[in-house]
DNA sequence: TTGTACGCGTTATCAA
DNA sequence: TTGATAACGCGTACAA
C-alpha cells in the first residue's frame, strides 16, 4: 500500500499532528525546524495524503460533477472544456455524466453525485425547476448548483446564460431584411426551456415586421443532425418555405443534408441560419450564417460561479450572468 | 448533514451492522425480517449510504480516470462516451483529465488520480511507456492501466488497438490503385506511436507497388485541423503531389480549407484520404474517404478490460485487443 | 442471528 | 511548539 501519514510522522520522528500541519501549510504550532525535516521526509518518499481520508474530515471531495446530455455533442464537449480549465486551476476535478436527457439517468447520476459527496454540480439537461423530482432532490440536499445553457426558471438557481430572445430575434430578423416571408423554424423540444425562448424571438421579429407567423413552418426536433434533417425534409417537402433557422448548428447540418438531398441549392433556393457557431461548421459549404455564443466561456463562468458558491457558501445567493451572442453572416443566406 | 448508517440503525431499532448486512446484501447473519424491517427505512428516507465512507474501508471508489489530450477532439469525445457507458453499467464513474499531451498535465493528473484513489486508468495520451516518468508512476503505484488508440510497446500494458500500419496500408494502397504516384502524407507527431505505425504502412504499400517513396511529401501535423491545414498548405503549394493522406479526419478537414484556399478542386485536382470516419465528415465535400476505426468501441472495450483488471485482479495479465478498421471509398478520391 | 468494537487515513480539539 | 486522541461514516472480525 500507499505511505500514510503515520509512517511519514514516525520516519520524521514527530507526530502525525505536525505532519498535518506541514501538509496543510498551517503556520502556527509548528517551528521552522520540524517544518523542514517533515518536508524533506515528505519529498524523498514523494508522499501525498490521501484525498478520501481528507474528505471523510473537511467534508469537500474538491469534485465537481458534470451533468449533461451527451459529450459527443459538440456543445457540450466545448462547454466541458471550459469547464475542466477553470476547475482544475482551483484543483477541482470533474465526474462526467452523460444522461441523453433521461430523467432516468439525470436521477440515477443525482445519487451517485451525492453519494460521492461532490462538492457541486454544473447541469446542463433542462431547468431542475421544470422537473419535480430533479428539483427537490437538489434543494433537499442542499447541492450547490449552477445551470448552463438550459433553464433559468424563477431564478432558483446561478447559471449562465445567453439572451435566446433577443438572439433568435436578431437571427430571424436577419432573413427578414433579406425579405423572406415564410420562414421555417426547426425548434427544440418543448421541455428545453431555450426552445421556448427562441421561438418568442421568432415570433417577435415576425410581429416587428409585420409578417404573419405561420405554426405549420415549426418543427421540434431533437437538437441533433438528424433532428435538423427530418425536420427540413419535411418543411422543404410540405411547404413554401425559402428560409430556414435551425435552433442549432447540429440541426442546420442535418438542413444541408436534407436540402442536398432534395436537390435545392444553398442559399439559392433556400436561405439557412444556424445557431451556436460551432467549430466544426467551417466544414460546410456554403459557409452557414449563424448566432454564435461563447461556449467555451459559458463553461468558464459557470464553474467560477459554482466555486465561488462552494468556496464562500453563497448557495443562498442567486446570480445570474448573461454573456453576448453575435450574428455570424457568412453564406448561407441570401437576399430573396 | 445527510443520514448515516447510525440513524438508520437507530431508527430501526438495530445495530449498524444489521443494516450494512442489508446494504451489502449479506445473506448470512441477518433474518428476512429484520432485513425487512431495515429496508423499509432506507426507503422511507431515502437513505444512501455515504461511498466516501466506504471507500475507506473497501479501498476502491468506483471511479476511474480518463486521461485524454483534449475533449473537444471528436476522436476523444466519441471514446469517452463508449468508456462512460460501459463503466457506468457497472457503477463506475469517469473523471475527465484533459492534459492537452503535455506531459506536466499529464503528471498532474496521475498524482490527483492516485490521491483521489481512482480504482484505473484509461490512458489515451501516448504510450506510458514512452515516458520514463509516466511509466514509472503508474508501475510504482501499481495502477491498473488500459492504454487506448496511442501505445502498445513491448506489451506492458492493456489495451486496444487497432492495426495502424496494416489500415495506412490499406488507405495508401487506395491511392496507389488509382494511379497516384506523388501521394503526400500529413502525420501526426512522431511521440505518437500510431504515427509511426501508420507511416510503415505508408511505406509498405509504395513498396509493393514499386513506387518510390519521397521524404518531402512527409509532413506532420497536430492531429488537429490547423495542423492539417498547414501541412496541406506547403505540400499542396511546394510540391506535385496529386494526393494527400492525413493520418485523421482533423487534419484532412483542414486539407479541404487549405485545397479551397488555394482553388483546388477534390477530387479533381487532388485526391484526399482521411483516418477515423468520425460522424461529421458528412459534412464534407465532396464526402471524404477515410479509413474507419471503431472509436465508441474502442471505448467500450478498453473499459470491459479494465474492469476486468479492477475486479478480478488481473492487472499483471496483459491483454491486446485490436479491433477492425474498414475502408470507406466516398468520393474524395479519384483515378488520376 | 445479532451487536460491540476496531480500523481505514486524515483533520481538529485540547491538554501538555 | 508539540502530540494524544477524538471524530468522520462505514465494513468486518469476533464475541455474545
Amino acid at each position: 500500500m500507499s505511505l500514510t501519514i503515520k509512517d511519514i510522522a514516525k520516519m520524521a520522528g514527530v507526530s502525525i499532528t505536525s505532519v498535518s500541519r506541514v501538509l496543510n501549510n498551517k503556520t502556527e504550532g509548528i517551528s521552522e525546524s520540524t517544518r523542514q525535516r517533515v518536508l524533506k521526509i515528505i519529498e524523498q518518499h514523494n508522499y501525498r495524503p490521501n484525498a478520501i481520508a481528507r474528505s471523510m474530515i473537511t467534508k469537500n471531495t474538491k469534485t465537481i460533477g458534470l451533468i449533461i446530455p451527451d459529450i459527443r455533442n459538440p456543445f457540450f464537449s466545448d462547454l466541458a472544456r471550459g469547464i475542466e480549465d477553470v476547475a482544475s486551476e482551483s484543483k477541482y476535478s470533474i465526474l462526467l455524466c452523460n444522461t441523453d436527457s433521461t430523467l432516468g439517468k439525470i436521477i440515477d447520476y443525482l445519487w451517485l453525485l451525492k453519494e460521492k459527496n461532490v462538492d457541486g454540480m454544473i447541469f446542463a439537461c433542462s431547468d431542475p425547476t421544470l422537473n419535480r423530482e430533479v428539483h427537490t432532490f437538489v434543494k433537499q440536499n442542499n447541492i450547490p448548483v449552477v445551470i448552463v445553457d438550459r433553464g433559468l426558471e424563477d431564478q432558483m438557481y446561478s447559471g449562465v446564460f445567453i439572451d435566446n430572445e433577443k438572439a433568435a430575434y436578431m437571427a430571424t430578423k436577419h432573413l427578414l431584411e433579406l425579405s423572406h416571408t415564410r420562414i421555417g423554424c426547426i425548434s427544440g423540444p418543448s421541455f428545453i426551456k431555450n426552445s421556448n425562448e427562441r421561438l418568442e424571438g421568432y415570433f417577435k421579429a415576425h410581429q416587428e415586421f409585420g409578417v404573419p407567423t405561420d405554426k405549420s413552418l415549426i418543427r421540434v426536433g431533437e437538437y441533433v443532425m438528424e433532428g435538423g434533417y427530418q425536420a427540413a425534409k419535411e418543411l422543404l417537402e410540405q411547404t413554401d418555405v425559402t428560409a430556414l433557422f435551425a435552433f442549432n448548428d447540429l440541426m442546420a447540418f442535418g438542413v444541408y443534408q436534407a436540402a442536398e438531398e432534395l436537390g435545392l441549392k444553398i442559399p439559392d433556393d433556400i436561405s439557412v441560419v444556424g445557431f451556436d457557431n460551432l467549430k466544426y461548421n467551417l466544414l460546410l459549404h456554403p459557409k452557414l450564417t449563424t448566432m454564435e455564443q461563447p461556449i467555451y466561456e459559458i463553461g468558464e463562468v459557470a464553474t467560477k460561479l459554482l466555486l465561488e458558491q462552494i468556496e464562500e457558501g453563497k448557495s443562498d445567493q442567486i446570480k445570474s450572468v448573461f454573456l453576448d451572442t453575435k450574428l455570424i453572416v457568412r453564406e448561407s443566406t441570401k437576399k430573396r
